[in-house]
DNA sequence: CTTGCTTCGTTAGCCTTCCTAACCATATTG
DNA sequence: CAATATGGTTAGGAAGGCTAACGAAGCAAG
């Protein structure tokens, strides 16, 4: 590859990432004048799936999962705890650590909730043709990929 | 169309909005933790471009185009103008309304700025394949289309 | 022209979500 | 056992969004 191609690697690629963040950006400020119904808002809905499809996980893992901070992890999984929709139990072999599973309640909750907050974007979603709609599947899963 | 692919179809856009979203809020915040250096938040960043490419636009247009409510715009275009990123002109021909424009130096931040701000992305990005890159490109401007 | 309704932008006040700093309690290690 | 590291919580604050209420300016009907 010469210089030439290189650069304009580099400026394709430059530009490609703030495209997907501003594409973000306006995504989310979209969903979230939805009315999803649910009471549970997306960064609660967010926590939870990653029980209910990850399994059991202190609240460190869960924070790292969810690329926030400990102290925000603690006020969400309170909340998702008073909604009875995860238990905390004692680590087995740490005392200092906890154990977060998703109820079934939260299960339920989550799938009822999460269909609903995001069925205004589904609408739209519909109008692409299949071509489209697979490219945004893969972009959905490189995306995870890259930020993870 | 039979009943049984339609309700498939249902099912496959339902679950790609669902992921559509989860990967928007990780970017972002894994974005979010990045310092830019620029001292612009992603919200006055994105609001900045939109004036930068788009031309000047009432205070209303401006908050329209960044789905925002009209009060939170004008936060954020306050403290772009104590910035001296952009001006605010009286409308000619309607006194209620107001003139946003970016200024040169508004101009020059948002390059610098918004090129820092996803720096970080782009490094990423830069390990996917070619195939992938186009992939996203053609996703971040069909969710711009279906957003707006 | 005046009265009343609409629209643009602002102010006031609140809520949510995130952060860092500081702190306990429990491991772990020298 | 003392010192350090780690998991989680508490306290406090910054940022960004919203609604409600308002003044000023346009508009429309009488």
């Amino acid at each position: 590859m010469d210089a030439t191609s290189a650069r304009d690697t580099d400026e394709r690629v430059e530009q490609l990432a703030d495209r997907l963040h501003s594409a973000s950006i306006h995504l989310l400020r979209r969903l979230r004048r939805e009315d999803d119904g649910s009471g549970l808002s997306a960064p609660h809905l967010s926590a939870l799936s990653v029980l209910v499809f990850g399994g059991p996980l202190s609240l460190g893992e869960l924070a790292a999962a969810e690329q926030v901070r400990p102290p925000s992890m603690t006020r969400i999984v309170r909340n998702l705890e008073a909604d009875g929709l995860l238990t905390r139990e004692p680590h087995p072999g740490d005392g200092r650590a906890i154990v977060l599973r998703a109820t079934d309640e939260g299960r339920r909750i989550l799938h009822e909730g999460r269909a609903r907050r995001v069925h205004s974007l589904a609408e739209r979603l519909r109008a692409l043709d299949p071509a489209e709609i697979e490219c945004l599947e893969r972009a959905a899963e490189l995306i995870g990929r890259v930020v993870r």
